[in-house]
DNA sequence: ACAACAAAAATGAATGTTCATTCTTTTTTT
DNA sequence: AAAAAAAGAATGAACATTCATTTTTGTTGT
């Protein structure tokens, strides 16, 4: 119990130490022995917790992008309207994104590198079925527009994306109108009229 | 002139041949050495060019962002009406990001990792200041949204590296009829109304 | 038009470093 | 005291960059 513990923690303080220096540094310029530093554990440990180098990342992404869709469904539920779950999830989606920036940062650097094996990638994409679900719903229901689930989360959803990152690079700050905004911007793209 | 021309094509060669190693296998996986052989030069000649890989790369970003600005705007003129200047940009946009797919990709590549130094990165933004310039002309005219540039693009433009980065995994399609609808949920999202 | 040569461009092989991973030993846990 | 976990040092491969030569190009004098 108390061993099963210690390791959890080294294992997450692993995993946090890959996101830091991902982030900041890039995968091409992140040894392990930074990784066992930030983690303050021996390059050799690493070795007892993950394969190797391409398995820590791996890894690290399945950890994140798991954190990242509990998050954005903890609050949503199937029997709310089309609109209303919409909504919820768009919000708590805003939320990860804007301010656990150092997670969604990194889901971003994965997603448009190949720094991640194909297959885990694919992996991670079925946890978003729940808002696939509802935008099936809601064009069952003449609520949303008859497009590609594609389009639509090109249109409501990845904008976020961007918005994260150009307020890690600081080019500018989205306060709590903008984000009224931005989601305004998004059921409207989506929604039918 | 003869031998000018030949050092131009060596070095056109070695930035698609960065383009091309980056794109397929990421910064951190490809040596100096593959570039060399996939250009066909010997690795020193690389130097002869450029002055090491960073400096690669960074030339490589800025030739490519060139690429990208010079035909998105081709065929714009400020003298258009806001309606049909964002039409004309964002198809001319479309058109590269779905078909010049490589340098897109190599772009959204650098957008979203620490692989280019910063102040180059600045630089390539620079680029786009006559979309801007047209969205603020939009904005007086009332036909625009007054929200702030960053929201417009994530709106409007953005999405479309998206559906690129999806289109070039495999995971769908996009033809013709979808890029209109696609058109039709950039303009709505940013026209006032 | 052309030989001879200087300058520039290009090369393949070396150099020295960095790094992922493994090995052996030590420390901690049971 | 045995087993498990962790550590630091060692290993060997990969790599960016440089070096010493060779090849190509351009120029000059005939």
């Amino acid at each position: 119990m108390a061993t099963l513990q210690k390791s959890i923690d080294k294992r997450n303080a692993l995993i946090k130490a890959t996101i830091e220096l991902v982030n900041n540094n890039g995968f091409h310029a992140t040894p392990m022995s930074k990784i066992a530093k930030m983690a303050n554990v021996s390059p050799a440990t690493i070795y007892l917790y993950f394969e190797n180098k391409q398995d820590l990342v791996n890894k690290t992404y399945i950890d994140v992008k798991a954190q990242y869709t509990n998050y954005a469904f903890e609050t949503y539920s199937s029997d709310m309207s089309v609109e209303r779950g919409f909504e919820v999830i768009w919000k708590r989606i805003a939320d990860f994104k804007l301010n656990a920036s150092e997670n969604a940062m990194f889901l971003a650097q994965c997603d448009n590198t190949p720094i991640i094996d194909e297959p885990i990638l694919q992996e991670g994409i079925k946890h978003l079925q729940p808002l696939l679900d509802l935008w099936e719903r809601g064009k069952k229901e003449g609520l949303i527009k008859n497009m590609s689930n594609y389009l639509l989360y090109a249109y409501a959803i990845n904008p976020l994306s961007f918005l994260m990152m150009a307020q890690k690079r600081g080019a500018f700050q989205l306060d709590a109108s903008q984000l009224e905004d931005a989601y305004q911007l998004a059921w409207s793209s989506i929604k039918n009229n």
